[in-house]
Order: C-alpha cells, then structure tokens, then sequence
DNA sequence: TGTCCACAGGAAATACGGGGGT
DNA sequence: ACCCCCGTATTTCCTGTGGACA
C-alpha cells in the first residue's frame, strides 16, 4: 500500500514537473496528416509561407477555366516546408476539383531514399496498381508501358508530384525523357509534373531535346529567417512543452542559432526537442545551457548515425583512413589509405575492392563530411587526393567505434 | 624545357543475381 | 532445371595532368 501511494506521488510529481507535454509535436513523422494541416494553417496564420502557397494557387488556377497550366518545379533547402506546403496544396486542389467536378489524379512519388531508375519506374507502376514490387530483372521499357497502359483512358488532369528529384542515381536522364518526353504524347490526360528538388542546378544537364520540351515556371522558397523560425518555435513549444519549463531567451537562441546556420525549421525543431529532453533528464527548466549542450550532442548523433548506416565497404575505407591518419600527421594519400584498407579487409574477411572504387567511396564520404579530400599535386611525386578528418578526435574516435561494433554484427 | 610520378577519373567490359519463360 | 534478359555494381583499361626536379 506504501509502495503504491509512493509510485503514485511520484507519477504526480511528474505529471507537474515535467517539460514534455506532447512529444509527437517535437517530431513531424510522429503526426497524422490532420495535425500535420493544422500546424501549417498556423502557420498561415503566422504570415509565413504565404506567398509561396499564393503562387501555387495562381499556378494550378487556369484549371479551373480549362487551361492547361505548365509544369512545376519547387526548388528549396531542406526544411523550408517544401514538400509539406505541395502535400497539403494538392489536397486542397483535389477538394476543389472534385467539388467543381473537375477530372484530377494526383501520383505522389518521393525519392526521399535515393533511387535508381529502375526502382522509380517500379514505384510509378505501384503507385497505379498495375505491378508489385521487384528487386531487380524488369526492364525499364516495361515499367513504363504497364503505366502508360493504365492512364490511357484517363483524360480529366493528371498531377505527378515527385518529391527529391535530385536523389536519381546513375541515368536520370531516361527518368526525364519518360515524364517530360514520352509520357504526354502518350496518354491523353493533360499532364502536370510538380518537381521537388533541394538543389537550384539539377535541370543543368538535362538533355536538351528533353529540355527544350520542358515548359516549366519556378517556384523557390526561401530559407526560414529568425522571425519565421520564432514564430514556428513558439507553434510548438505551445503544443508540446510546458511553457513554465521554458527559459526566457531560449527559444530566441534557437532561432537565431538555426537562421544562421541553415535556416531549417526540422533542424530547429529537433534542437528544440533535444534540449527539453535533455533538461528533463536533468530536472531542470530548458536553459540557454542546455541548448548549447543539445547542439553539439546533435551535432555528434549525425555523424555517428551517419557512419553506422554506411555500407560496408565505405565503412571500411573510412577505417583505413582513420587508423593511418592517426598515425601519419592527419594527412593521407590515396595509395597509403589503399594499402591499409587491403589489410583491413582481410581482416574482416572481406573481399577487398579495386583502387578505382575505393577512390569512389572516399569520394562518397567525402560528401558525408565524415573526411575532407582535395586533389594536390606534389609535383614529380605525382598527383594525389590528400584526405584528412576534419573533426574532432573525440568525435572521430566514436565513430570509428561504432563502425568497428556494426562492422562485427554483420 | 621536357620528364615523370601517382594517382584522378572517364569509358568499356564484365560480373552478379533476380526475374520470366520453357 | 535451365537459359536468356535485365539493371546495377564493380573491374579493367586507359588517357590526362600539375608541378618538382634534372
């Protein structure tokens, strides 16, 4: 009876002192689709993001008086709202059409997780219900039949949104060709193509029969600022913390900090959501401290996530890598980092790749900023990457940890 | 001025392994 | 059980190159 008077006590002292009231809205992909429209239209009413929502309005409008709108491309850094703000647009739109008895399918595909283009076009052919999913052995040609087949009837408009464009690996190119080329002068709906893309330069290199084909308009939206990221901030600390728990000037510090360094609401959020967690584990009230203290232990979570989820060989190349730099003044070459990587993998009992890939997965962590590499020439003593760890050994010695732990579990 | 190092990185060839047909 | 087709992953082959050195 003791016991249980002591527990329940101590369940009210927690009820009454604890930060996080609600964590499902520190954390976007815990909240369902309604709660998902309901911060957005709180965000309208925040004056943010307004004109971009405005400008998807002009855009899709001519439907309404039977006008066949161009395509469109988003363009945005992650976690400015891109990919919600078009989410939520499209339900509108599709609300709309139906009320006014308007023919429209709208295909959402993402590409979140990179993907070649066969699994694309095996996506595309899913998301119309007329193939399964495969791993491997179909040919493009009959993905992309199987899709044509299903929308020939279809004649009202066809909206293909396509989240990440960005994210194709290898031959994007036959992607382009088939959405902006084949596929309008195949089927006789009038299709509108919605491109997502966190980078300004993808369209680039796109074939310019494919391009000189492809009547776009733009849309950008720009990176959060300080006011944007208060106004957000506030949204949800209103919804999930105990506002009693918060300090003055923390959620300020917040926005300032993630303004500066990236302008992404996600990233602000998620530090918001570690500093309350980490005052809660302390008993405290949420502390300009403890968001210093949340933004290096993000910082440092990244990149341990970032190394255990790499495959295999990159793993090991980026062993190799550490365990010479340790030893060799913090500064490798290509050929030095090969060897140990041979030796490496011998020792794990892997086959060991060529040079030629090697380089190509010191050039992939590269661009996960676990190294940095820059060509050099050392003049009669030829041409070399020169890699170096660009983090701290605290940092890098936990990575490497984690790597050696996940690399046994295999 | 030319040579030559130690690779970078492009292109083509080959290996791999799931898929369908038979 | 076997074969051929497919897209992807890796290897093989190769040409290119910035600058120290003789």
């Amino acid at each position: 009876m003791e016991l249980k008077e002591q527990f329940a006590q101590n369940v009210e002292n927690y009820l009454e002192n604890r930060i996080i009231q609600d964590k499902r809205y520190l954390d976007d992909e815990q909240l369902g689709p309604d709660e998902k429209a309901c911060i957005l239209r709180d965000l309208f009413a925040a004056n943010i993001r307004e004109k971009e929502f405005q400008k998807l309005n002009q855009h899709f409008a001519p439907i309404f008086a039977d006008n066949h709108p161009f395509h469109l491309c988003i363009y945005g850094k992650p976690g400015t709202g891109k990919t919600v703000s078009t989410k939520i647009f499209c339900e509108v739109l599709s609300e709309l059409c139906e009320s006014k008895n308007i023919a429209c399918k709208i295909i959402q595909l993402n590409c979140t997780t990179p993907k070649t283009p066969f699994q694309f076009l095996n996506d595309f052919a899913c998301e119309l219900n007329v193939s399964r999913k495969y791993r491997k052995g179909v040919a493009h040609e009959e993905f992309m039949n199987k899709a044509i087949d299903a929308l020939k009837e279809f004649t009202g408009y066809l909206i293909v949104l396509v989240d990440e464009i960005n994210n194709i690996k290898y031959d994007s190119g036959t992607i382009f060709q088939f959405l902006i080329r084949r596929l309008p002068t195949e089927i006789n709906s009038k299709l509108i193509l919605i491109l997502i893309s966190n980078k300004l330069d993808w369209t680039d290199n796109l074939d310019p029969r494919v391009s000189s084909f492809f009547k776009k308009e733009d849309l950008y939206f720009r990176p959060y600022n300080a006011v944007d990221l208060l106004a957000i901030l506030k949204l949800r600390v209103e919804k999930s913390l105990n506002k009693d728990m918060v300090e003055d000037g923390v959620i300020e510090k917040i926005a300032a900090y993630s303004s500066r360094e990236h302008g992404d609401a996600r990233k602000a959020v998620a530090l918001l959501a570690k500093a309350a967690q980490m005052a809660e584990e302390k008993n405290s009230k949420i502390t300009i401290d403890c968001v210093d203290l949340a933004e290096s232990a993000i910082d440092k979570d990244k990149y341990i996530e970032a190394a255990e989820t790499l495959p295999r060989q990159i793993q090991l190349a980026f062993l190799s890598i550490y365990s010479s730099a340790t030893i060799s003044n913090n500064v490798v070459c290509t050929g030095q980092g090969y060897e140990v990587y041979q030796k490496l993998a011998r020792e794990h009992g892997v086959n060991p790749i060529t040079q030629r890939r090697y380089s190509d997965c010191l050039k992939e962590l590269d661009l996960t900023g676990l190294i940095t590499m820059r060509i050099i020439s050392k003049g009669r003593y030829g041409r070399t990457a020169e890699i170096s760890l660009p983090m701290k050994d605290i940092i890098m010695n936990k990575v490497s940890e984690r790597i050696e732990s996940s690399l046994k579990t295999r």
